[in-house]
DNA sequence: CGTGTGCCCTGACAGC
DNA sequence: TGCTGTCAGGGCACAC
């Protein structure tokens, strides 16, 4: 269930487990997810000793001290499994130390693994058009302002994009856009500064939530059979067609393209 | 360029 | 150890 929280919330679980570690050995137990792996990832991981974790947008970041940081993604159902009892038919990549075996399982193979010089992560074809993180100071009204201005598409669209704001997703996207009253649907370059400012605060507010809540299930990412999802029951409108909204309306659901919305028409404007 | 659509892949459900 | 249809957190290629 991978948004920005959700990464965050493995990277946490995984830096305890992998920082400082050495990796003592790799195994690609197939060749690709959405791409191939890197040529030669497994070599140029085996022996490497792991100097630091974070995150950028939806991606997570595993440091190396041979100057190269593996980059993750988890796709729609990539997940770490941590010490796990045996493999299964989705543990598709599995690194090793001396205390440790972790294993990046992804059903769908939609997540992806590369290996990039640390030096050169900004300018990484991936990440040099990436927006800014939602949680840094460089997330205002004012970004969000010049980011909307003259635009029609719908905000949510452009909240999604990944160039205008780095590690929402289809969740806490529509989950922001209810805190701060706004229609999903709305005309981005229609939304006064002052909604825009309330919108950066939603934003903000969302994620800090969910990466509080997905603390608690550090602990079960922990286990082998670690399973997710303790953000659900503080969504407010995901999920919740036909649910009543504070305001006295009723949560509805769009579909646009395959990709659901939910939200209150009478209190988003 | 901005905008909208469909696809990659597998599994979990609901309904029959 | 049914079957079929629908849906799922992302990202990207592509058409207009």
């Amino acid at each position: 269930m991978p948004e920005l929280p959700e990464v965050e919330t493995t990277v946490r679980g995984l830096e305890p487990v992998l920082k400082g570690a050495r990796i003592e050995r790799v195994t690609l137990r197939r060749a690709d997810l959405r791409r191939p792996f890197p040529e030669g990832l497994g070599q140029r991981l085996t022996g490497a000793t792991v100097t630091g974790l974070g995150r950028r947008a939806k991606y997570g970041l595993i440091d190396t001290d041979r100057g190269d940081t593996l980059v993750f993604h988890l796709g729609m159902s990539g997940r770490w499994r941590i010490d796990p009892e045996e493999l299964g038919k989705h543990d598709h990549f599995v690194i090793e130390t001396a205390k440790h075996r972790l294993a990046l399982n992804d059903a769908r193979r939609f997540g992806s693994v590369d290996l990039v010089p640390t030096g050169g992560l900004a300018e990484w074809p991936a990440f040099a058009a990436l927006g800014p993180e939602p949680l840094g100071a460089e997330f205002d009204a004012a970004h969000l302002a010049q980011a909307f201005e003259d635009r029609i598409a719908p905000v949510k669209a452009l909240l999604l994009d990944q160039r205008v704001v780095a590690g929402l997703g289809n969740i806490y996207v529509c989950e922001a856009l209810y805190l701060a009253r706004i229609a999903p649907t709305r005309a981005a370059g229609t939304i006064s500064r002052k909604q825009l400012t309330k919108l950066v605060d939603a934003v903000r507010e969302v994620l800090t939530a969910a990466i509080r809540a997905g603390g608690s299930t550090l602990r079960d990412y922990a286990r082998p059979d670690g399973e997710l999802g303790y953000f659900a029951k503080e969504w407010r409108v995901y999920g919740r067609e036909g649910e009543p909204c504070a305001c006295g309306g009723l949560v509805e659901r769009r579909v646009d393209s395959g990709r659901s919305t939910f939200w209150c028409p009478r209190c988003q404007k």
